[in-house]
DNA sequence: TTAAATACGATACGTACGTTATCGTTAATC
DNA sequence: GATTAACGATAACGTACGTATCGTATTTAA
């Protein structure tokens, strides 16, 4: 082995490491997912187009699933801005449709498909993967739920983590079967059964 | 190429494909996976344990996924009984709960899994998921909605399709995640709150 | 100024495994 | 008995991840 990989150097004797290495090497792994996307992707193809040696992605990435995610964490995050529109139902609308919008047919979208597939066998990716992206994107996503308990829209009784599945779980689903669309259509009808249910709009005529 | 792997021989002029060589085949996919899980799992040691070449396999399932898929096909079906409780809120609740002991733990569901990742990747298995899988389990589902709407309990005008994925969508969420545990307190906030909605709950005390 | 430490790019290597190809043999039909 | 196709065994192919090696470059410390 040649030296730990994890942590980073601090400031020690040697060579420091490059950071414009750095960037060639995120640079290089946006667009070759760009071009052949994350099945084709190799390790070899971005050290040859970002003109830097094998060792020096293994020495700041363990596997291809952390370098995949970190430059796709960068731009993700980035398209979903948190919403803030005054109530429920429209943060929760806004959320969901910028994922949408974020998610379909675009290289994001794609790229996360990979990552999800990925994330079940690299173990190492599967711990970023919860720390990364789970946790602070549920975070985000918590808020909502919590700010509309402090408006008193919803009962301070009920399970948000539970309620944020229900919101992002049939989009995954959608997004990773692909039996039907991710559409506004879509997005619409997973909020309003979440928050009126189906029994809601339930007809008269019952027994 | 040998010959054309898809269409079954019916009845020809050479030899029949052994059905003793197919069960000893399907036999040793299902004790590998049960050993080694999918990760670990290989088409050499198929190959090995059925006393079969490798040839007699891919001649009957063109990819390792499609292999892989049919032996979980057989007994995963068998675990889930269509549920007919005669209400919808119990009938939800009994294939959701199913499908959770089904899944939670056990072989079968690490299967399903690896099963879901590689469909992202073998175009060949994501054919025969969407098929042989995704189609008919829905088809499934789709009936308990539909048995709801002839008794009354829910309007007719309710999309069924994303009906079924907010009942299954935050399940497979928490299976590829693992976020949360799959139990039966998720199993009954996720259908209490599909069919009464998270505004139903509300406080008194709102603005 | 020199030694130690570490990163660098280049490149070869090891390994694993899915998939294909080859071959002599066997079991069926015509 | 000629033809056809499946059989098991085994070798070969192709790909790509990850590691190892090596001579060089860049930094800090003595």
């Amino acid at each position: 082995m040649d030296e730990i990989p994890v942590p980073a150097p601090a400031r020690g004797r040697g060579r420091p490491r490059s950071e414009e290495s750095e960037r060639a090497i995120l640079d290089a792994t946006r667009s070759l997912l760009k071009e052949r996307g994350f099945a084709e992707f190799t390790i070899d193809e971005v050290s040859r187009r970002a003109g830097v040696g094998k060792s020096t992605i293994y020495r700041r990435w363990p596997t291809k699933g952390t370098l995949v995610f970190e430059a796709f964490m960068i731009e993700f995050l980035a398209e979903l801005p948190p919403p803030d529109t005054g109530n429920l139902r429209g943060d929760l609308l806004a959320v969901l449709r910028s994922w949408i919008r974020a998610v379909k047919g675009t290289v994001t979208g794609h790229t996360l498909v990979g990552l999800i597939s990925e994330v079940q066998r690299d173990p190492e990716l599967a711990e970023v993967w919860a720390e990364k992206f789970v946790a602070p994107v549920r975070a985000q996503h918590r808020l909502l739920f919590e700010r509309a308990i402090d408006r008193g829209e919803i009962a301070s009784t009920i399970d948000v983590e539970v309620a944020m599945d229900l919101l992002f779980g049939p989009a995954y689903h959608r997004l990773l079967q692909r039996h039907l669309a991710l559409d506004d259509r879509f997005a619409e009808s997973v909020v309003n059964t979440i928050l009126d249910g189906l029994l809601s709009a339930k007809d008269v005529s019952s027994s």
